[in-house]
RNA sequence: GCCUCGAUAGCUCAGCUGGAUAGAGCAACUGCCUUCUAAGCAGUAGGUCAUGGGUUCGAAUCCCGUUCGGGGUACCA
């Protein structure tokens, strides 16, 4: 049993024999001993107080006398005010950090036939443009969470929804026709969804001036929106599309192919991957069925141009339209047709959307949608709201290309890592391939730790010029502590010292026994990320770790130890921090080098 | 207007299910590489936790008001 339960336990016992008091669960507080404190595990006595009518001084003293003669791991106590601190003894410590070491699941729950099947959606891109910043913060939290569900012992399976249609692509597609001169990705040596979100910012700019040139003939800003010749033909590019027109079909396919072979590249540099792909040209007529099926069920209603509303007036929202006057679906159409095609095709217990905050109006009301229409999951939705990724110039714009690019981003990143590695003389003895894949992980790392180390829920600055650091709180610092501990290792190695799991204990000192501390937090962390759907958690709990690593390397020599006991204790524990940290860092998707 | 989220060091962020003297990193300054990787370690400096009340033995944390900011409230997604 873990300490902090045995204390808990005990505490209530002594709370009991001395105070006749059966108290709730949250009145024992247990806690950490302060590092500042002598001690290692704190029982907080304020709340008692009433019921002993003594002094908080002697009231700890009796709850601490009751638990030193009961519980054998406890060597000693100190009452500082209100605080009992219980000194644990090394055993349980040594004993601890053997089970931490020797468990290869350490932390994590494993699947088992009572595991829930959790979905998880994310990414989701529109096709008429290439990803950007904002993209990469939805991917990397996407998978996190999924290898964090993972990790509590769900089945989880990574879905994504890909915007596929709509205004959006008919416009780039206008643009390509009218500007693009044949141009393709094979005979430009352009990738494919850059190409076509150059064709998008082709279109904006040509619109805007359009746009403008009404505005000066005294059309209202208004028609002049409305009424501009490339906006005209985009919509009349959607309308063929509906109806199923070859040619605007085929272009439509051709341009979008072109984009999903630029995806599939940056994907797989940001190393996520999904279980299942949907794509909303499948989905949205599904969604259009089941609004129908809603409006003559009498859930929803039709107004005299023929749109449909579903009237949430009673849920303290307002209307909202299903369907456009000219029968064309909407956003959340397509959202409810992907919902029963997901439930339809797995079964999922569960369902987590990585969707931006943005949008938490809309996956409140699909919920109650999903509800109304007889889905009895619909309710159960959780929507993984995150914050936005913003630049010192404020909000990206995509349709002004003034965006941070996902693929030009990583490279700038991998060149800095070269740049830095060659400039510090790392790496000398790899071969040109381990060292360039070593310069993508440490590059991939700093991005991913930068991204996920914030509250997800919060938004984020990203500064280019200054985000970029390899130093500090970063994920190349503890790539770097993970590859130092590896590197011991070896050396242990090569003078034939294996690890014996029956060693005994000389002493502990006190870096040490942070460390041991830290170590025995993680499984606790694990859990808390899942709960709170928060990679933050796992990213602080790793640098918090390293960081103590580090000091504790600084101050004892682990190879040059003479004491073999000692010795071999400090493999392990650093064997096993770095176990710890390799685990809670690919849990962030972030790889971790034996050498840099 | 209404709904919603946020405000902690110069900057970027932890801490928020109430506990002891609010922590990191960056930037600035100072030490430490003949010793297991200096992408490191140690130190100096930097705070009215936006603001005013309230609850409590105890509030950055909970409640109410105010100010400022983000997002939403589209026949956009």
């Amino acid at each position: 049993m873990k300490i902090d339960k045995i204390i808990h336990q005990a505490t209530k016992n002594a709370l009991a024999e001395l105070y006749d008091l059966i108290p709730e669960d949250k009145q024992i507080q247990i806690q950490n001993t302060r590092k500042d404190q002598d001690g290692d595990i704190t029982v907080v006595v304020f709340p008692f107080l009433r019921f002993s009518k003594k002094s908080p001084e002697e009231t700890g003293k009796e709850i601490g006398n009751f638990i030193l003669n009961k519980i054998e791991q406890v060597d000693s106590f100190d009452v500082v005010k209100g605080f009992l601190n219980l000194k644990i003894g090394n055993d349980y410590w040594l004993k601890n950090l053997i089970s931490s070491y020797s468990d290869d699941n350490f932390g994590f729950i494993s699947t088992n036939e009572n595991s829930k099947t959790v979905m998880v959606e994310y990414s989701s891109p529109n096709t008429n443009k290439p990803l950007h910043l904002g993209h990469i913060r939805n991917n990397l939290l996407g998978f996190s969470i999924s290898e964090i569900l993972k990790a509590n012992g769900n089945k989880v399976l990574k879905t994504n929804i890909v915007n596929d249609r709509g205004i959006h692509i008919c416009k780039s597609m206008y643009a390509w026709q009218q500007w693009g001169k044949g141009k393709t990705p094979q005979n430009s040596g352009i990738k494919g969804d850059h190409l076509v979100g150059e064709c998008y910012v082709e279109f904006d700019k040509k619109y805007k001036s359009e746009v403008e040139e009404l505005i000066a003939k005294d059309y209202s800003k208004e028609e002049a929106e409305n009424n501009a010749p490339s906006i005209l033909a985009a919509r009349e590019l959607l309308r063929k599309w509906e109806a199923n027109d070859d040619e605007t079909v085929n272009l439509w396919k051709t341009m979008n192919q072109w984009v999903y072979t630029g995806f599939d590249e940056t994907y797989k540099k940001l190393g996520v991957d999904f279980d299942k792909i949907y794509y909303e040209s499948d989905t949205y007529l599904v969604g259009k069925e089941e609004v129908l099926r809603g409006l003559n069920e009498k859930i929803f209603y039709q107004r005299d141009d023929n749109s449909v509303w579903a009237d949430l007036t009673n849920e303290g929202l307002d209307e909202k339209l299903l369907l456009r006057s000219d029968g064309t679906s909407v956003y959340m159409t397509q959202d409810i047709g992907t919902a029963k095609l997901r439930y339809k095709d797995f079964n999922i217990d569960k369902m987590v959307y990585v969707v931006g905050n943005e949008q938490n109006y809309h996956f409140q009301i699909l919920s109650i949608l999903l509800d109304k229409l007889g889905f009895e999951w619909g309710k159960d939705l959780y929507h993984f709201s995150y914050g936005m990724v913003e630049l010192p110039s404020g909000k990206m714009k995509s349709r002004e290309g003034k965006v941070v690019d996902a693929d030009d981003l990583v490279e700038e990143m991998i060149q800095v890592a070269r740049d830095m590695s060659e400039e510090l003389g790392k790496l000398d003895s790899l071969t040109n391939d381990e060292a360039e894949d070593t310069f993508r992980m440490i590059a991939l790392g700093a991005l991913k730790y930068f991204m996920l180390k914030v509250d997800p829920r919060k938004n984020m600055m990203f500064n280019p010029e200054e985000s970029i650091d390899f130093n500090g709180n970063t994920g190349p610092f503890i790539q770097y502590t993970y590859a130092r501990i590896k590197s011991v290792l070896r050396k242990a190695g090569e003078n034939n010292l294996e690890i014996d799991v029956n060693a005994k204990l000389e002493s502990l000192s006190v870096k040490e026994k942070d460390l041991l501390k830290r170590i025995a937090l993680f499984p606790g962390i694990v859990k808390e990320a899942g709960e709170n759907y928060s990679p933050a958690v796992i990213a602080n709990f790793c640098y918090d770790l390293v960081k103590e690593f580090n000091q504790f390397y600084h101050e004892h020599s682990i190879l040059g130890e003479q004491n073999k006991d000692q010795l071999n204790f400090r493999l392990m524990l650093s064997a096993t921090v770095a176990e710890v940290v390799k685990k809670g860092m690919n849990l962030l998707g972030i790889e971790m080098p034996e050498r840099m």
